[in-house]
DNA sequence: GTTAGTTAAGAAAGCGCTTTAAAGAGGAGA
DNA sequence: TCTCCTCTTTAAAGCGCTTTCTTAACTAAC
């Protein structure tokens, strides 16, 4: 591997040189440039990385930490998000190295910890924790950190989201302008923003229109394709309900599931609502209407935020972005 | 930041001693050992893991290089492959490093050309060039290369994929014990491997049973929701076919949507066939059939070879690897 | 001709680690 | 007592860069 030694001697500059022709940091005469640039084309050269980030303390390098349970549905939403992120982070020169939580805090902390090492100039990350104090010894301020997607108890930084309330509440209200006084809410576990959010919206689109919001008809589960399937079904049976919002994709997969299974008409018997948009939820009989989120531009708004740190270095008043959610009316509803 | 420096003052040992004892390369004597075990401790200290690299020539970064384009249903697929390396690699205290081609030869080498730095150990790409010799210029050897997912031609270098052949060859069989004569074909570019061995599939499976391939039959196209919508309308309304089989995800749910669109009824007027199974496929009226591959798997065994090479040096024979595709047999057909 | 100012480039230190060569302490054998 | 091992540890070089401090060469000013 030729270094840069190498180069300066064929060259017949010194290193120093050869360094700043390279990053421009220091003016160099037209003539010695020339001779650099030639000897580096002549020996190949390929500035070595790893030597420059030990010495100018940068690596170049933004960590993204995602919750991702394998063959979990779910995953889209964060691999649109890292594909986001990927692409606005090279634009800006950086790399993107991929940690997985497996929506696990231990893990999580793991993956953290071999970042504390020097590793990356960022972060961005979906937590897993409920409550910040469980990242307190593991975030020592060396880099800065975006939170996306979810906002744990008592966190205060930096943070970019979907405004899950906003298009819920929409969703609801659509569905009782319909007429629709029953409505099933079925949800992944209570506890984190993003669900809470979402049935905070629930509970306001009836407030609004002077309903009452019946504690029955709220069913929360773990997020998976039988839990959606099996709300589904216990709400739909009991003759409770005329619609259903699900607020997630797997377990709308599951109560979409049940209904075709049931040959249940949508939205005739019952009108349906989903979350996150695919393209998968045209081609169902009838297209689902759903609440979608602005996956690629959270990445991205993560992204310009956390450059904007590593360049100016951490600010005291932090920046909450909450992006809109749309309600996208289709057939089922 | 603490250095090794720092513990070893602390310690009262040489950095030669704390090196050691991190790493566990030498015999240091029980006593010294809790010495600066302790010392460590007391200092939080964090090796920095560039200033290793850059001594040991070893980053313990992997690349991966996925053809992703924007919101392409595609995407899932590479998805699950970087997922499945992303936890291997971990397991192995590895770290991957993502890079997108998007599907365009020109920023696949600007790719590899960054990596090309000392900072990755070994390579996983999905190539996006049909011609090896587009590799020629950039890959000098310094690091072991799998190729996964396509074979261009002319490589002979370690290989992953899946057996395309094989699982569409089941397919058409099926179909064609069925009752079906006329079958369309429906594919993203040829001259991809991937597309052109469901296309051998499709065509033995007509030799074997004493079927001609009729040649207007086969669609070829842009793999796009409109153009998978476009095909299957051309071959349905000509009344050509009596069934489609559908060679990748995305002009899949094109294909369905037409069938959905114009009421036809699946599998009785038409019955389909899809490639990629995700859980969408499941909530179809009637469920998909597929042609199932092995997304984490080959991740799985890419990683593997990888470390293997990285941990032996390059050796002379290349492991070619077909992991075999699956056809799931559903309402559709 | 001397001094000061300006410009382009070089010498060398050092980032935090690994690793080789060497050294010090202690015991065994003569 | 001296030599020769063995066992544990240290000293120091160096990975490939960046960057500070200097220097050399030239021009301008008196």
């Amino acid at each position: 591997m030729t270094s840069i030694k190498d180069v300066a001697k064929v060259a017949n500059v010194s290193t120093a040189t050869v360094s700043h022709v390279i990053n421009g940091t220091r003016f160099v005469s037209e003539t010695t440039k020339v001779r650099v640039f030639q000897a580096m084309k002549e020996l190949d050269y390929k500035p070595n990385l790893v030597a420059k980030s030990l010495r100018s303390r940068k690596s170049m390098i933004i960590g993204l930490i995602v919750p991702m349970v394998y063959m979990d549905t779910s995953n889209f939403f964060f691999m649109a998000i890292a594909n986001g992120i990927e692409t606005i982070v090279k634009q800006k020169g950086y790399n993107l190295i991929l940690g997985n939580s497996h929506e696990d805090l231990k893990t999580e902390l793991e993956q953290i910890k071999l970042f504390n090492t020097q590793l990356i100039d960022g972060l961005i990350i979906a937590p897993t924790a409920e409550d910040v104090t469980e990242y307190d010894e593991v975030f020592s301020g060396d880099y800065p950190v975006i939170f996306i997607d979810r906002k744990p108890k008592g966190y205060d930084g930096d943070l970019v989201m979907a405004n899950s309330y906003q298009g819920t509440f929409e969703a609801i209200e659509t569905l009782i302008k319909k007429g629709h006084e029953k409505i099933g809410f079925i949800t992944g576990h209570l506890g984190m923003t993003t669900s809470d959010d979402r049935l905070t919206g629930y509970k306001k689109a009836h407030e609004k229109n002077k309903l009452t919001v019946e504690p029955s008809l709220i069913k929360e589960g773990t997020p998976s394709f039988e839990e959606g399937y099996k709300q589904a079904k216990e709400l739909v049976n009991k003759k409770a309900v005329t619609s259903l919002f699900v607020s997630n994709n797997v377990m709308t997969m599951g109560a979409l599931r049940f209904l075709n299974e049931k040959q249940i008409k949508i939205p005739d018997e019952i009108a349906i609502i989903g979350f996150d948009d695919y393209d998968w939820m045209k081609i169902t009989t009838p297209p689902l209407a759903v609440v979608e989120q602005p996956s690629y531009e959270i990445g991205e708004k993560a992204v310009h935020i956390l450059l904007n740190r590593i360049k100016k270095g951490n600010e005291r008043n932090k920046e909450s972005v909450l992006l809109p959610t749309q309600f996208i009316s289709r057939g089922s509803v």
